[in-house]
RNA sequence: GGAGAGGUGGCCGAGUGGCCGAAGGCAGCGGUUUGCUAAACCGCCGUAGGGACAAAAUCUCUACCGAGGGUUCAAAUCCCUCCCUCUCCGCCA
């Protein structure tokens, strides 16, 4: 969302930079409402004004018990005027907002310029790709014949986009995730946390998945909540509507959930396997800082991210998202694509974002510099980030793909190997 | 699910129809005093949205006492609905 001052003073400006990402707002509709609404907002305050003097007035007849009748008549007409004009603000300021919100954020200038996938960029690589003597198997197979991924019984319990993993597979499930949170905590100075997993409409306001998004939401029947789709949701929206203390920032977060997608629209993408579920496992990092950090804290944040996949020596790229293929309330966002041997590409694993103000502004999140409530103090929106730390199914297909044997089996990553009891193997039972 | 209590500024806490954006206290900031610290004393000390000004400073208006409605010339205060917190009972992992 934008400061409603800026957004009508530079129109213009905001609708080129813009371009495709701001197709389908209706901008010619939107200088009409926000001058609409400013109008409205004088036309109320003044009547108001007016009752306010009259009341003031009718209290002074009434203590000096002098008549009041004709003025306290006078000032119910006037009421019921307010009553009307508060109605048209109202429905002037809903006008607007309804627009405003689905305003996507305004791209960096450092994002490169592009209308697609296709013409994202990339930063750089890491990693060797392994060579394989006979053709790598997809994961699905590997899991199989190992018999710790059931993707039958998931469709017959759940349904498609669903998975259950067993013995080995779901015990890596949970090394990966305990590894990716011990090593954000005691290495890169996160706090853990475990949210909630339905939270409520002003929490996905906040960050920015509805008003706009709500088909990709699963929604509780009887009640208004919804299951997260990612952590960042609950872990932003933890210090909604509250200033903090500019020294205590950055505030660091790290949380493992599930979450859960409708993926409405992706008919027949990844039908197989664990690249698109309806719930997947994610270890998030989020972090607030100030305006002036907040790119600082980016290249950190990625970086964080990263560490993940060299330590499990998984080989990987970093790709910067073109304007075109960017989320809607990202200003900047490094994609970090793992490389899978059965399918010859890199595969997203890990999407690392700036958001700027945009979803402080919605969420009211602020901070006070320094300490003290001087006037030179301040209040200013804090910048939000965050990024997956990994997306945690993907890793385990990851690691199952790049790891396979000849044989069928999968050798696990040593800095793995702790959290498995010391296995070093995945062999079939 | 049933019964009750309550939600007021950064915190505590007064306030049952007008003189209340809100007493008082604490914390914070500035100052006086002081060898230094402490104490004492004085002053300042919420947020948002408009308007005036070229702009800043400033001035001014409006709104906000959990949220939304209602009554009234006038609502923190009266009424209704909802949300949240706490206590007791029931149920439950």
């Amino acid at each position: 969302m934008y400061d409603l001052k800026a957004l009508r003073e530079n129109l213009d400006p905001i609708r080129t930079v813009l371009g495709r990402r701001g197709n389908d707002v209706p901008w010619d509709d939107l200088r009409k409402l926000s001058e609409e609404r400013r109008t409205h907002t004088m036309q109320v305050e003044q009547l108001r004004q007016e009752l306010n003097k009259g009341s003031e007035e009718v209290a002074r007849l009434r203590r000096a018990k002098e008549p009041a009748d004709e003025a306290m008549a006078a000032m119910k007409r006037l009421g019921d005027r307010i009553k009307d004009a508060e109605g048209t603000l109202r429905n002037a300021e809903e006008a607007l907002s309804d627009v405003t919100l689905r305003i996507p954020n305004l791209p960096h200038a450092s994002v490169p310029v592009g209308s697609d996938a296709s013409e994202n960029v990339e930063v750089r690589r890491w990693g060797t790709i392994p060579s394989f003597s006979t053709p790598p198997k997809p994961h699905w197979d590997i899991g199989e014949g190992l018999g710790i991924l059931d993707f039958d019984r998931a469709a017959k319990i759940a349904g498609a986009r669903f998975s259950v993993m067993t013995g080995a597979g779901a015990r890596l499930e949970r090394a990966l995730i305990n590894f990716m949170l011990d090593t954000h905590t005691t290495q890169h100075g996160y706090r853990e946390v475990v949210p909630p997993l339905m939270v409520n409409r002003p929490s996905m306001t906040g960050t920015g998945q509805l008003p706009k998004f709500e088909e990709d939401l699963f929604r509780l029947k009887d009640e208004d909540y919804f299951l997260i789709p990612t952590a960042e949701v609950p872990l932003t929206n933890l210090h909604r509507e509250e200033t903090l203390s500019g020294d205590r920032l950055p505030l660091r977060y790290t949380a493992y959930t599930p979450c859960f997608r409708r993926e409405a629209g992706s008919y027949g993408k990844d039908t197989r396997g664990l690249i698109r579920l309806h719930q997947f496992n994610k270890v998030e990092l989020v972090s607030f800082t100030t305006p002036d950090r907040s790119y600082e804290e980016l290249e950190r944040l990625t970086g964080h991210a990263e560490m993940i996949l060299q330590s499990l020596e998984l080989p990987y790229r970093v790709v910067a998202l073109c304007t075109g293929d960017m989320g809607f309330s990202s200003a900047k966002t490094y994609d970090l694509e793992v490389w899978l041997p059965s399918q010859q590409q890199y595969r997203e694993i890990s999407s690392c974002s700036n958001f700027e103000a945009f979803q402080a502004r919605r969420a009211g999140i602020k901070y006070r510099s320094s300490s003290g409530g001087k006037k030179d103090a301040k209040s200013d929106f804090v910048h939000t980030l965050n990024g997956s730390g990994l997306a945690v199914g993907r890793t385990l297909v990851a690691i199952l793909e790049n790891f396979q044997q000849p044989d069928g089996s999968v050798e696990i990553p040593s800095v793995l190997r702790p959290y498995m009891g010391g296995l070093e193997r995945i062999e079939k039972e």
